[in-house]
DNA sequence: TCGATACAGAACGTATACAATGAGGGGCGA
DNA sequence: TCGCCCCTCATTGTATACGTTCTGTATCGA
């Protein structure tokens, strides 16, 4: 059981100890960037649905107390990215099938909505970065890195949320898109993962070309592919079901 | 100075006291109960925006140590209802204008695109419930009891988009709504608050019928009189940025 | 008499310590 | 030899303690 151990892939970016350099003076932002590194691992599928999140191994990696991961981990769990089982601990979560289905819904509703707005408020400086994270991310599908090609497909959609100027609804967004990196993680094909290579391209297109419908139905459209090409099914295990499995009528 | 003990209404309903029964056994449980307590105190006005909430004295007050306190301060931080300033402490959120819009451009995308859903998935129960808070509402409002009336209206909605099926979206609708009572606080006009008394049963009939389109019709411009109610202005504070007001170029 | 600086008190941020609870393993009995 | 029970260990929940920072006041100087 030593190999337990590794509960984190600490080798992430080599930008989140905070200890070794601020030497206890600047801790207090260092529990953000411990959330930022705890998040992104959970996004970019380093930490798979399952995987327990240990307070004291945590704790060690980023060399705080664990009162601070305690604190992250709290935040994590009211963002749905972490399940926190009573006595048990931290895991992160993996979404059922219903939540998968309810964050697509969720999803569909709100962004389709707010592409109307974005539509309107796009400005120059929006085009250009949304252009270069569209190439980012066709650059990393073309060098099946997998994980960043997932983490910049939801950044770029948070950021579209962020362009229609309501900032409550780009932070739902925001939390939806991170939700459905994990539904990517539990229901996704091996293989083609999430959004299609020039689909982000077409959606800054129609942007550009400002018309709000068009842009409403093409992000239906790809959303709903997206949710398309992943199996939700019951999975495995979630109470393995025995009765089920080996045909016992109760 | 002594009166600034008094930091929270503490005779709220006579029910948060985690400590003085359960003698430090079902503590878990407790720190859920004060944060409905802490929640329900906002919602209703007794905690006004800006009020500050102190560590030490919720402490005191409900019986656990800090710890347990800054646990729940944070949940409630998140959910955008207390503010939390890095070295000052924790205070009831003051919503800033642009949240203001932001909140019930949210709420008018959300919840009336949910009241389609909602028609058709409404059951018997649910009619009676509906039908039973809207008249509980209704005699709060007889009674001039405004904060209870208020939580009333809040839960309403939110048991309205329950109805939907959708919980993610559900929840955060519940969050919408609590923050909409923060900006009933700050912006409405003492008088009519919120929601006009019979919408909800309107409301209800609408649902009953069956007609989705209608039900959100109705939503939206029960949403938009509700937001035409208040006077969203620049309220006096709101971090005075003394520089814009005395015309100081930095 | 007014203003500035220094001190004291209060409140928050973090860490550490203790207690409680659930899980896993070993021993005992049938 | 298999099953059950008890014991120990691991891990979380809660409280307390200490360090840091900010606010308010008092004293000193001009």
């Amino acid at each position: 059981m030593s190999g337990s151990r590794q509960v984190v892939g600490t080798t992430s970016s080599g930008q989140e100890q905070a200890s070794g350099s601020g030497a206890g003076k600047s801790r207090g932002k260092g529990l953000d960037a411990i959330y930022r590194s705890i998040s992104e691992a959970i996004i970019e599928h380093r930490l798979k649905p399952g995987a327990r999140l240990r307070e004291d191994a945590l704790a060690d990696v980023f060399g705080v107390s664990r009162t601070g991961i305690r604190k992250v981990l709290q935040r994590l769990a009211l963002e749905q990215l972490v399940t926190l089982t009573p006595r048990r601990g931290a895991s992160v979560t993996r979404p059922s099938v219903d939540e998968a289905r309810d964050v697509f819904e969720a999803r569909l509703m709100v962004e389709c909505a707010l592409m109307e707005t974005a539509a309107k408020r796009l400005t120059e400086a929006d085009i250009q970065e949304l252009r270069d994270m569209a190439k980012q991310e066709r650059q990393a599908l073309r060098n099946r890195e997998q994980r960043t090609a997932i983490k910049l497909s939801a950044t770029f959609h948070t950021r579209l949320a962020e362009i229609s100027g309501n900032r409550t609804l780009a932070e739902f967004v925001g939390q939806l898109c991170s939700r459905s990196s994990l539904i990517l993680a539990v229901y996704g094909n091996a293989g083609h993962l999430g959004c299609e290579s020039h689909d982000h391209d077409n959606l800054i297109d129609l942007l550009v070309a400002g018309e709000g419908d068009k842009v409403s139905d093409f992000m239906a459209r790809h959303l709903k592919s997206i949710e398309a090409s992943l199996s939700i099914f019951e999975e495995p295990e979630e109470t393995p079901d025995l009765r089920d499995i080996f045909s016992v009528n109760t």
